[in-house]
DNA sequence: CCGTATCCGCGATGATACTG
DNA sequence: CAGTATCATCGCGGATACGG
């Protein structure tokens, strides 16, 4: 909680700081819950999957994007990237501890909006 | 996923549907994780708000985006509202059954991103 | 107090082409 | 296979003004 957060002193209430706040909690739930990251995690919590793999997995995704994604939530410390230095290389990315605490809710908030919008899908 | 497993039509993996097709789920998780959506929902959890209350608890929202975002939750049944016809007037807003159901692993990924990220805050 | 209506900048996003 | 680079666009979202 970097600089001087600005509550109302007589405000008793204990409302979340990262509302009010540059708090970097915030840059995580943001790219967490970003139009595309949000399917990455959840498409990594079954297994590491391949550049290629991520992308066939998330329909209408753009190969932009998914890297773009990737970089963040790499950065993040949600998932971790593996080069193997074979031609064609591969590369291998999955969940760090963090991301799957993260990703835990995500799939829970899926799954739950899942069962009541479209109870009959899968 | 060692030794080559190809995402062919013989694979019998369940995977997400949602990741393939336009269902209406995704709208309802894109609206729940949207900038201003997550946001809402997690200052609902605690109590019912007013209008204004929403727009000062979640610094950085502008009126447009705030009724722009909770006629999406309303319309996906996430929240309801309730007009008083007094003068002037007073609209109250609150969590649904499914929206508290939404809501909860919404706070539970908030909460664990900001132990991560920001042990100290708070 | 609780919104809606309008304008508009800008970043997110997609399409395409190219590289190691 | 696994990206990067570039460009065009599209709509999110902020500012402002107005209405019930």
């Amino acid at each position: 909680m970097a600089g001087g957060a600005q509550f109302t002193p007589a405000d008793t209430e204990p409302r979340y700081e990262v509302f009010h706040t540059d708090c970097a909690a915030r840059d995580v739930v943001g790219h967490a819950t970003s139009r595309w990251g949000i399917w990455v995690l959840i498409s990594l919590q079954r297994n590491d999957l391949r550049f290629y793999e991520l992308r066939e997995s998330i329909q209408g995704i753009s190969e932009k994007m998914l890297a773009q994604s990737l970089r963040a939530l790499v950065q993040d410390g949600l998932i971790w990237r593996q080069v193997e230095p074979t031609t064609p290389p591969q590369v291998t990315y999955g969940l760090t501890e963090f991301g799957r605490d993260v990703s835990e809710p995500l799939v829970e908030l899926f799954d739950r909006i899942t069962r009541r919008v479209a109870p009959t899908a899968g």
